[in-house]
DNA sequence: TTTCTAAGTGTCATTTTTACACTTTCAAAT
DNA sequence: ATTTGAAAGTGTAAAAATGACACTTAGAAA
C-alpha cells in the first residue's frame, strides 16, 4: 500500500499537512496522536515528516500523509514554509525525535500542505508513528507539537481569504447538501454571522450550484431541497476571470 | 556591512527573493547576472543562496539579499518552498554551483520570498557571487537560472492578487506620487487597462491618500496634484476589516 | 500665440448590497 | 387527530457601488 522509496530521507526538509473537514457543525482538522510517552498537552500534531531526496514536495507531502492517516489520492496545496531555528524548543519534541529520528538535533524546516476533504469520505486509520489519527474541532485546539500550531492558524487564515474568492468550500461538503450546510460552513470559516437570505441569494446567483430537485428525509422539519456542486459551469465561469465571491 | 555568522550553511535550504520595482512604466524586478563563464540565456538569476543552521528563514533572505546586492532593511514576505529533485537539470547551472557550493549536488528546496521596493530609495551594488545587480522589466524576462522563471511567474501571480486586496501598490511609488503614476501602476500589474475616471473616484474614495496641495513642476502639460498614502489612516480603516479594493 | 500633452472632472443607468419577519413543511409527542 | 417544535424558504425597498462615456484645463515648448 505505501510507496516504496529507496532513496534517502532529507534530515533538513520535513513536510506538515493540514487537512480540514466539516462535520455539519465546526470546522475540524485532522491530527495524529503521538502517543502516551509525551509530557501532556502536545500529544496532538499535524501529520508530517522528513522528505526523501528524490520526490518532490508535493509527492513528500501525499506519501507521508497516507503513512501516517491511510488518507491518499488528497489534493494538497502548499501554505507555505516554516522552520525557526528553535522551533524544537519543546520538551516533549526533544525526546519524540530522538525516538523516530536519524538526526533528531538537525535543523528541519518544514513546508506546510492544506487540503479540504468530505469528511465521510476518508476514514483515517493511524501507521507509523502515529498511534491515532482523527478529527478535531478546530477552535478546541490550542496546543499542537512544535509550531504546529502556529501552521495550523496561518491555514486557517488562508482558508478565510480563499474562501471568499473560490469556490473551495463545497469540497468540505458531501456530495449532495443543503444550502443551509453550506451557509453554516461558511459562518463558521469567516466566523461571523452571514443573513440568510442574502447569503442564499448570493450563492444561487453564481450560477454554479445545480437543484437536484430532491429532499431532506427524515428530518423533523421542513425538508430542505438538496444541491450539489456544478464544477463545468464553474469552469466555464472561470475562464472569463469570474472571482468575486464577495463574502 | 555584512552580518557576521559563525554556524554553519545548510546545504539543503536555500532562499531567493523577488524584489519587485516600478520604474513609471513597467513592473522590474532585481536580478543578479552570475557573469560570462555560463552558457547563454541563463545569466541572470534571482539573488538567492543557502541558509545558515542559525537563522530563521526571514533573516536568511534578508541577510542573502544584502550580500548580493547591498539591499537592505527590506520588508520581505514569504512566496512558498519551490524544489523539484531535478530543479538544477541545466548543465549551466550545474556548472556554476560546482564554482560557489561546497555540495553542489545536494538537493535543494528554496523558499522565495517577494518584496515590493521604490526603485529610487535603493541603489543595487553586486557583491560576492554577483557580477552585477540591476532592474528589469518583468515582461521582458523569458528566462532565468535554476526554477526561478517558475518563481517569478508564482510571485507576479500573487503580486496580481493581492493588489486587488490591500494598499501594497504604494511601496512601489516613491514618498509623493501622482494619481495618474498610481493608475499606470495598477494598470500595468493587473495588466488591462482600468478607466481613468472610475479609478480616480475609487481610490480616492477609499481615504487612505493625502493630497499634498503640492504640484508638479516642469513637465510639459498640465500638472498634477501630488498625493501621499496616508498610513495611519489606512490602518485604522483596517481594523473593521476593509478589503475591498475591488479592481 | 499656437500647439502639444497629460490632468482633471460629472452624470446617468444598472447592478449590488444591506436590512429585515413571516409562512411552510415535516416528524414527534400528546 | 391535533399540537408543537424546528429549521426551510421566501420578497422588498433604500442605499451604495459600478461601469460607460467626452470635453476642458494648465503648463511647457515651439
Amino acid at each position: 500500500m505505501l510507496k516504496k522509496n529507496n532513496s534517502e530521507l532529507n534530515p533538513n526538509v520535513s513536510v506538515d499537512c493540514v487537512i480540514f473537514g466539516f462535520d455539519m457543525e465546526n470546522l475540524t482538522v485532522l491530527l495524529i496522536d503521538r502517543g502516551e510517552n509525551q509530557f501532556p498537552g502536545s500529544r496532538m500534531a499535524l501529520p508530517g515528516n522528513l522528505i526523501y531526496n528524490d520526490e518532490n514536495l508535493d509527492q513528500a507531502a501525499n506519501r507521508v500523509l497516507e503513512e501516517l492517516t491511510s488518507l491518499k489520492d488528497i489534493y494538497l496545496e502548499q501554505l507555505g514554509a516554516f522552520g525557526d531555528p528553535n522551533r524544537i524548543s519543546k520538551e516533549s519534541d526533544r525526546v519524540w525525535l530522538k525516538s523516530i529520528r536519524a538526526e533528531p538535533e538537525a535543523r528541519v524546516i518544514t513546508v506546510a500542505y492544506v487540503s479540504l476533504v468530505k469528511i465521510s469520505d476518508y476514514i483515517p486509520h493511524a501507521s507509523s508513528f502515529a498511534q491515532s489519527a482523527g478529527w478535531a474541532s478546530v477552535n478546541e485546539i490550542h496546543e499542537l507539537a512544535f509550531d504546529h500550531f502556529e501552521i495550523l492558524t496561518a491555514a486557517k487564515e488562508q482558508l478565510k481569504r480563499k474562501i471568499k474568492i473560490q469556490p473551495i468550500g463545497f469540497n468540505l461538503l458531501p456530495e449532495k447538501f443543503t444550502l443551509s450546510q453550506l451557509h453554516r460552513l461558511y459562518e463558521s470559516i469567516l466566523d461571523k454571522p452571514l443573513d440568510k437570505r442574502n447569503f442564499r441569494r448570493k450563492v444561487q446567483k453564481l450560477g454554479i450550484l445545480t437543484n437536484l430537485k430532491e429532499k431532506q428525509r427524515g428530518v423533523p422539519h421542513k425538508p430542505s431541497e438538496l444541491y450539489k456542486f456544478n464544477e463545468e459551469r464553474y469552469l466555464e465561469l472561470s475562464q472569463d476571470g469570474f472571482d468575486n465571491f464577495g463574502f
